[in-house]
DNA sequence: GGCCAGAACATACAATGTGTATGTAAATGA
DNA sequence: TCATTTACATACACATTGTATGTTCTGGCC
């Protein structure tokens, strides 16, 4: 009796209090902040010890790196699954910025994406990130648009890095209590 | 002799020491960013105490917010000097916004502004010190605008905020490397 | 099955930093 | 001049971060 989880690989313990780790952590940073959240009080609700977190982790940043790559993995699935039927790259973009929104309306993950995100990591490393996760879906739309002749002839990564700015800053307003429709300025053609 | 600086009175001695831990706390957040400057480190550079800091400070994000006030306003400033001279609403944008990118070449400044102060204050505090200091500028351009003709039928307030959002994250991607022109992408009607 | 190197933690410690409580000197007002 | 604030200075309690060291478990090898 007692299946005492001993027997277990290596591989398969490491994986479970990463997991755990990362569980617990993006819990955390969602609820209270990055800079609120103490290493004893992840490790506490992650049921393992600040050992295990300094084993799996540099620092604290590197816990945050590991929260949201994860996290922008989630979003940007969600926003490709969103846009994948759609007719043209036009309606690709609209319907892939409408599953922004509904992946941004929780509060806390705005905060961990948009506000702890850059300001411990740095927008460098947010683009990094940004670029191995989600392959660049946003610039691939656009080049897409343009070369569809549905978007002016302006340097793709700039337009991309101003566009992301926008939507940011909206689902950052939304959160803050702005009516999303009153966002939804861009005008059809 | 001896002109041993006492004879001052509360007023004088109060605003010295503001001004001087205001000054310290925005050289080294500029340097080292928020989370990374320690308060001994801060005052030290000012020359006072941590008492002194405690006294006039109710923690050290609220020292924070006294250095963003002060920076706002200037970059405000300097902004408002720029635009005052245009022949029109047009103009008045166009030659703000190179100032606000004049004002944001320094790298310490777009962090302070840009990214701590947002994670550490929020962007709606952010939003009620920018409506305060700057008394809406922006806001105000674009209503002029909007009479002119030149700007669309769209809520003002929302599209204040995602232009802005478009202007920091214009002002940290040239911070970060970026060429100052592809981010220049507004064409001439 | 026994042994051993290394991974995966657990524990203990040192350093630092934040906020508060308390003490003191200078200024203000009656 | 004297009492009361104001403006600090000093000391303290507490929490947190990162590291150093100790212990247990796994996986290969014989």
């Amino acid at each position: 009796m007692q299946e005492k989880n001993s027997r277990r690989s290596n591989r398969q313990r490491s994986d479970a209090t990463r997991t755990a780790l990362l569980d617990a952590a993006r819990m955390l940073f969602v609820e209270k902040g990055y800079a609120e959240t103490g290493t004893p009080e992840i490790v506490r609700a992650a049921a393992v010890t600040r050992g295990a977190l300094y084993h799996h982790f540099a620092d604290k940043a590197d816990l945050l790196r590991g929260v949201i790559v994860r996290e922008l993995a989630a979003v940007t699935a969600e926003i490709n699954a969103a846009s994948a039927d759609a007719a043209s790259t036009h309606d690709a973009l609209l319907q892939g910025a409408e599953a922004w929104f509904d992946a941004m309306a929780d509060a806390g993950r705005a905060r961990l994406l948009l506000l702890d995100g850059p300001a411990v990591l740095g927008r460098a490393e947010m683009d990094e990130i940004d670029r191995k996760t989600s392959a660049g879906t946003l610039v691939e739309g656009l080049e897409a648009g343009q070369q569809a002749g549905d978007i002016a002839d302006v340097p793709v990564p700039a337009l991309a890095s101003l566009l992301s700015a926008m939507f940011d800053r909206a689902a950052l307003d939304i959160v803050g209590g702005a009516r999303r429709g009153r966002l939804r300025i861009f005008r059809q053609p």
